[in-house]
DNA sequence: CGCTGTGAATTATTTCACAGCA
DNA sequence: TGCTGTGAAATAATTCACAGCG
């Protein structure tokens, strides 16, 4: 399907990526084509890692899952690290996505999909609302939710994006799970139970808020707990 | 940095939580309110677990730091644990919120904020757009973006919802900041470099899709890499 | 010389397993 | 009896610190 590191890159044990690791890759990815774009052509990891935002060591540890990518003395080669690291996310291939729930969520992510990368293609829409059905957003026709497995049938997308109410999430889940799909990315408030093998990433708007809330109402509790203000 | 604070601990160490439970608590307090609507008054440890997808001894780890909640031989008490953790997670206060960038994520994280829960109210929106400011999202009227300060100043808002490009991020975080913001929820596809006293929560669509993305590459890759198959 | 790549140490998080209490 | 709360062990992630190479 993808033609794989045919490329320059001699050293490639991509044997396994910590979990953590996978995670800033995308970060490192974007501070990347950023230097490149600027014209810069070489950056040490100090440099590339404050622009990140972590440590140098971490930065370090983390290519070095990758491969040997740099040249001692002198850093990192942007453009052939950007290549790489795009690689490694699926920068050099095309996702073909399906948004199911065309609620203000939906069409948010419906319409960020373009911006955002070029690699992902919204290929299908699909909801329950029947006023919402037929309607065009982002330039796909939202098709009914009874038509799930056929819709994913005819556009074969390798992602979801779950935007439905928690209701209904887990129900949608298992019908795109059972269709094939192995990648979920679920903005309803609900934990998805799915198999060992479908990778389900979160992402909950009011978890964030509650963990902001946190902070804030522990920074108030802070000013007096131990120590009386002078 | 942060002081010891090693106190007797009776019934309520509230000291420090550590920043893996404090993301959890959310999800705790969901199932907690999703229990009491359906009547439940009592549940054990691996029946809340299970319902949030995390193993009962980590959600038994996790409650001891907000103290002995439970009841042995019995389990925790619906009502209470919900209040409890509630209170933790701000639950308990109103939180206003301003949100600065009216494109369409940022509508419709405004449209969210009332649906999602009760504790967070829209205060304000600021947008740079022209042909935005003037108009009313969500009940709240958009301000130009040169008026941000005084519109903190005017409406107190305690948490930012930043649904800027990435380019605009930066300088209205600084902004927001130097009027008082203390805690940050970011949309832009951008790292923030803020003081230490600051909390900035990002969340990132495009590193989610290539998180997925990654796994999808890797899931196709360990089928056939080191064998080629007919 | 200056930087990468990485063993070793440290710190954080999760899991095990069971004592102890309602 | 049946569950919580928690020491102790296991695992994961991060940081230190420096050998080694361009």
């Amino acid at each position: 399907m993808t033609d794989e590191n045919l490329r320059g890159a001699a050293t490639a044990p991509t044997g396994h990526v910590p979990p953590a690791t996978v995670e800033r890759l995308p970060a490192y990815l974007r501070a990347l084509l950023d230097l490149e774009v600027q014209g810069v052509r070489q950056v040490s990891s100090t440099e590339l890692a404050e622009a990140v935002g972590v440590q140098s060591a971490l930065l370090r540890r983390d290519l070095s899952w990758l491969g040997s990518l740099g040249t001692r003395g002198v850093g990192y080669d942007v453009s052939q690290l950007a290549r790489e690291i795009g690689a490694q996310v699926g920068q050099d291939s095309r996702w073909p996505v399906i948004v199911v729930g065309v609620g203000a969520l939906g069409r948010a992510m419906a319409r960020h999909l373009g911006a955002l990368d070029r690699n992902f293609d919204l290929v299908a829409l699909v909801d329950r609302a029947p006023d919402l059905v037929g309607r065009t957003v982002a330039g796909v026709e939202v098709v009914d939710q009874d038509r799930l497995e056929e819709v994913v049938a005819a556009t074969g997308p390798r992602i979801a994006i779950i935007t439905t109410p928690a209701a209904a999430a887990q129900q949608v889940a298992d019908r795109l799970v059972a269709a094939g799909i192995r990648s979920i990315l679920n903005f309803a408030p609900t934990t998805l139970a799915v198999a060992d093998d479908v990778t389900v990433r979160r992402v909950d708007l009011a978890q964030e808020l509650h963990v902001l809330a946190f902070h804030e109402a522990h920074r108030a509790a802070d000013r007096g707990v131990g120590t009386e203000k002078s």
